[in-house]
RNA sequence: GCUGGCGUAGCUCAACGGUAGAGCAACGGUUUUGUAAACCGUAGGUUGUGGGUUCGAUUCCCGUCGCCAGCUCCA
């Protein structure tokens, strides 16, 4: 025991035989130590469990991108003297390091030279060094080389814990560590982009250079990380989408979609779809208005907590002299003065019948419900709606189809007694579980989002018993949550349905929510048995959420190749020659009667390039008409590259039917 | 919104101070074709938009609109 106090975690796996050419570090239980770290406290570090941890191990990548993130840190600033370092974490995806650099921009060509040079220190196989300063060594180190963003991080740092520097060659940065014991475990190295980032991530503090890369142990890791990343590319909806003609935009309706006929055909067959598990779980379809009076949205408690993200829609009468009002912002406080400039100029604003396009379908829903006087016997109630919501949301974030300022959800409200919600939680998760294996969404991990810490409605008990049984409801299913804290609604916690898609990446789609607050604000009431009056539960809940969002999801799930029920079109009819044309749109007239989907190229090419014209639109089916098969009254049919043979036209309707049925 | 980048034919891209081009798509013709691109021809543009610099601007500068990346990951 003696002999370990003054050992390096190195030579005490050594001592053990445990100590292999590609060990990065050690595991001392859920702690990573370095390998040269001397054990000068056994005890606190629990020299007694070291295992040691290899380069692939997962566990270690973080300490390799990290280590990588220094590297870069010693190039950038050997490149561009000058340059003041900041942070530089490892992250999901590989690293970053924020640097301010006053004399100019990081382009694609330093991006290279910095990647270069990178190369030159991991070749030079530098030995990273921990060693532990004072608070004051430490400041005065920092305030030599001018590192301002550093020693803010250190007066960060809280008294009594430890300051250590990580150098590697002549290069040290304030930093708590791990790391790999040298530059040569760096094998697989990239850097990616350059982008904006503000300092802590506050866009009141300046705005700092922050260049993205990513880093594995070997060159093998690295290779097959960008082959995903190509393949992301590959299947990204928005080219896609432009490829496959299911949407478009204009520069005229920003982040607002167009649906092409064959984008609508999918949409519309999702939400057909979505109508008959509708019918089947018992829920009724309202419609409703799109612009509602702005006393709705007060008395719902959008006006004060979501203002930021509606559209307001004004009368003409509301049209100034000079033009349309951005009435929007002349709510706010800052917008007081030029409210009163415009109106000195003549704009006559009438403010009492300003009008709000809806966000949210909830607070109509809240004022059917109060259309009639409600029996205990009417619930559980569940309004759906496929609605148009607008939503303004801030220019930087708009992305395709999956952030937009237009879109439905495939939203329902249900209002029952408080008795029914267990009942009603089972029946959506069944509900929802039905719809994602029938999408063919089979990995599905949960969690419960809490109360925001500012900005939410109602009471700390209601809060509290609404995330009680949306956790209840969880376990009832036999299933497990994870806490994300304060990401609820400013009404409500939610239950999140994060999904994830066919090459490994989790979308949050569906969500569940217990609203305490708007039937309340409301006023709902209904009759119970005992004759007396009761407020109702609202849930509020979505399957796949925004449709648009969903879309922007299952295009890249599926790379654009929809299964028969949902595909624009079914089957692609090509013909040999001229003189099948007449069999083939007979053919197909036969299977519109089967209410089937079906396309005849009709077009004077030769048959392969009609095959390859039809495949770019990744039908399920591509079936081929010549002289056997008009002899023999059939196709040849072909899925993708695979050819499957001679089919009667009795087995394509009978085949193509069969695979229309929506899935069970 | 902020920082940076990018807007050229329907699509994918050239040209980057000196008359704006290609491939695919479209259109016309020839060909009647057997499983991922037949051949010939025609047409298509105030280079997102407004202004400025210049003898001359797609190219340089400014504004504006749109698109793209990032702005959550903490020594």
């Amino acid at each position: 025991m003696v002999n370990v106090m003054k050992q390096s975690v190195g030579e005490v796996l050594k001592a053990r035989n445990q100590l292999h050419p590609n060990t990065v570090a050690a595991l001392a239980g859920t702690r990573v130590l370095d390998l040269h770290r001397t054990l000068d406290t056994a005890d606190t570090l629990g020299a007694t469990d070291l295992t040691p941890l290899a380069s692939d191990d997962p566990r270690a990548l973080p300490l390799v991108r990290h280590s990588t993130a220094h590297v870069m840190a010693d190039a950038v600033q050997r490149l561009f003297p000058g340059t003041r370092v900041t942070i530089g974490p490892a992250i999901d995806s590989g690293f970053y390091y924020d640097f301010d650099r006053r004399d100019g921009r990081f382009t694609d060509e330093d991006l290279a030279r910095i990647e270069a040079t990178m190369r030159e220190i991991i070749a030079q196989d530098l030995p990273f060094q921990r060693t532990e300063r004072t608070r004051a060594e430490a400041r005065e180190a920092l305030a030599a080389q001018g590192e301002t963003y550093k020693l803010e991080i250190l007066d960060a740092i809280p008294v009594g814990e430890a300051i250590s520097f990580y150098q590697h060659g002549p290069w040290a940065d304030l930093c708590e560590g791990p790391h790999v014991p040298s530059t040569r475990f760096l094998q697989g190295v990239k850097l990616t982009s350059v982008a904006g980032a503000y300092w802590r991530g506050d866009e009141r503090r300046p705005m700092l250079q922050r260049i993205y890369g990513t880093a594995f142990p070997t060159q093998k890791a690295l290779d097959a990380h960008l082959k995903q990343l190509e393949e992301a590319r590959a299947r990204d909806h928005r080219k896609l989408g432009k490829e496959l003609k299911l949407f478009t935009f204009h520069e005229w309706a920003p982040a607002s979609p167009f649906f092409l006929p064959r984008g609508a055909r999918v949409y519309n067959g999702l939400v057909s779809y979505l109508r008959t598990r509708y019918a089947r779980y018992g829920y009724d379809e309202v419609i409703t208005p799109q612009i509602f009076d702005q006393a709705l949205w007060e008395r719902s408690g959008h006006w004060e907590h979501y203002r930021a993200n509606m559209f307001v829609a004004v009368g003409t009468d509301a049209v100034g002299a000079k033009g349309v009002v951005p009435v929007n912002q002349l709510f706010t406080a800052e917008g007081a003065e030029d409210r009163a400039a415009l109106e000195a100029h003549g704009a006559h604003l009438h403010f009492d019948q300003v009008s709000g396009c809806k966000a949210m379908n909830c607070p109509s829903h809240c004022l059917l419900f109060a259309t009639e006087k409600r029996s205990y016997r009417d619930l559980p109630l569940r309004l759906a709606d496929f609605g148009r919501l607008h939503r303004y949301e801030r220019s930087g974030v708009l992305h395709g189809l999956s952030r937009v300022r237009t879109f439905s959800q495939d939203d329902a409200h249900i209002f029952c007694t408080p008795e029914q919600m267990d009942a009603e939680l089972s029946s959506f998760f069944d509900l929802r579980d039905e719809v994602y294996r029938a999408l063919g969404l089979d990995k599905v991990e949960l969690r419960l989002a809490t109360r925001p810490t500012e900005g939410s409605l109602g009471t700390d008990e209601d809060w509290a018993r609404a995330e009680a049984i949306l956790a209840e409801s969880v376990r009832a299913k036999g299933k497990t949550f994870v806490l994300s804290p304060g990401e609820g609604a400013f009404y409500g916690p939610k239950l999140e349905f994060h999904v994830t898609d066919a090459i490994g990446r989790p979308w949050q789609l569906g969500t569940m929510q217990v609203d305490f607050n708007l039937p309340n604000r409301f006023g709902l009431e209904y009759v119970g048995s005992d004759n007396a009056p009761h407020r109702p539960v609202m849930l509020h809940r979505a399957v796949l959420g925004s449709l648009e969002r969903f879309l922007s999801v299952y295009i890249e799930h599926t790379a654009g190749a929809f299964p028969v029920w949902l595909a624009p079109e079914q089957v692609v009819l090509v013909t040999v020659a001229d003189r099948h044309l007449p069999f083939a749109q007979e053919l197909a007239q036969r299977l519109r009667g089967h209410d089937l989907r079906p396309l005849v190229d009709d077009s004077n090419e030769k048959l392969g390039a009609k095959v390859r014209q039809a495949s770019l639109l990744k039908p399920p089916y591509i079936a081929v008409v010549g002289d056997k098969e008009v002899e023999a009254v059939g196709v040849n049919l072909r899925k993708g590259r695979q050819d499957l043979g001679f089919f009667t036209t009795d087995a394509l309707v009978e085949k193509l039917t069969a695979e229309a049925r929506y899935p069970t």
